[in-house]
DNA sequence: GATAAGTAGTTGAAGGTTCAACGTCTTGGC
DNA sequence: GCCAAGACGTTGAACCTTCAACTACTTATC
């Protein structure tokens, strides 16, 4: 880090920086890891989600703007996701009635198969990566903290 | 999440479930809210690692492959954006007279003065999107957590 | 000292993501 | 009803990242 003092910056204290060095390095490599896990069965992590979404949605469909919400991706890149994976034969899309704007994403029989052979494994492997190294008391406060960041985000989401 | 219990996969429970969710969600929102900080001052949070590891690096040259490392930037990634911040001015190459496939990354002037204006700022918003949710026992903390996953991820590094 | 194996770094192609612009439709105000 | 403003979703271009292949050099082994 530069030194400079135009109106004395702040810097982080050596307590501040190992917290945050830690925490920077370990999150990137927790969603590599978690990817890589996940490859073996042909998915990426955003595609995932997205199909974990759709299995929990009623008649496993759902709006694609409330979809793009869902996985934090913005209503380009799920649309451009959408082809691939409609390509793939895991969802196809669907004209809404109601909004004529608007079209379901509409998981396939097939989408459903790929959803469910691959999730046992994420399960694990978040375990294994994530939740295994927190004690109960660990994810309870995990929770509290994390809550509250994603709180004070709320509004300025960039995913739209 | 779909059901089945081929070998009757443990899912995440109510807690686990909260704790993995917040903290997903918001640890993808805090770098998207890093990076939308740093836009202002024309850099990208690789691009700012790449340079604020180079600031404090002895002459502010490092090897290319160190800085890959501790950048956690793949080697062909920091080569395509060396490339990029070079055409910007920010850094050049200079050849390892004693490894004479080596070479180092160069800090500029140029890029000093980018980091230099930028720091400041990038630091406000490390505390105010990340520490500032932490108390200091929070931090050690966390600390103590991260530091464990990324004991765990060592040696799998994808990044090479 | 010759050779095999490994390391440093770059490259181009393939694929993913972002951004701004667009067409289509809905909604609210008059 | 009409019109402006906004929301839904897609598109293409620009950009970024990954992956595998490659050159050039170094190191280890014999």
């Amino acid at each position: 880090m530069p030194e400079q003092n135009a109106t004395v910056p702040n810097w982080l204290n050596p307590v501040e920086m190992k917290a945050w060095r830690s925490y920077i390095i370990a999150s990137r490599r927790l969603l590599e890891a978690l990817d890589n896990d996940l490859e073996g069965h042909d998915l990426s992590m955003p595609d995932y989600e997205v199909l974990a979404a759709l299995s929990d949605a009623p008649d496993r469909k759902m709006r694609m703007s409330e979809l793009a919400e869902i996985g934090l991706l913005s209503r380009s890149r799920l649309s451009h996701r959408m082809k691939v994976m409609e390509k793939a034969g895991w969802v196809k899309r669907e004209a809404c009635p109601s909004d004529k704007r608007g079209y379901f994403a509409v998981m396939t029989p097939k989408g459903w198969k790929a959803i469910v052979s691959a999730a046992p494994a994420h399960v694990e492997s978040v375990r294994l990566r994530f939740l295994d190294h927190l004690s109960k008391e660990d994810q309870a406060s995990l929770f509290v903290i994390f809550s509250r960041m994603e709180e004070a985000f709320r509004g300025e989401s960039s995913c739209e």
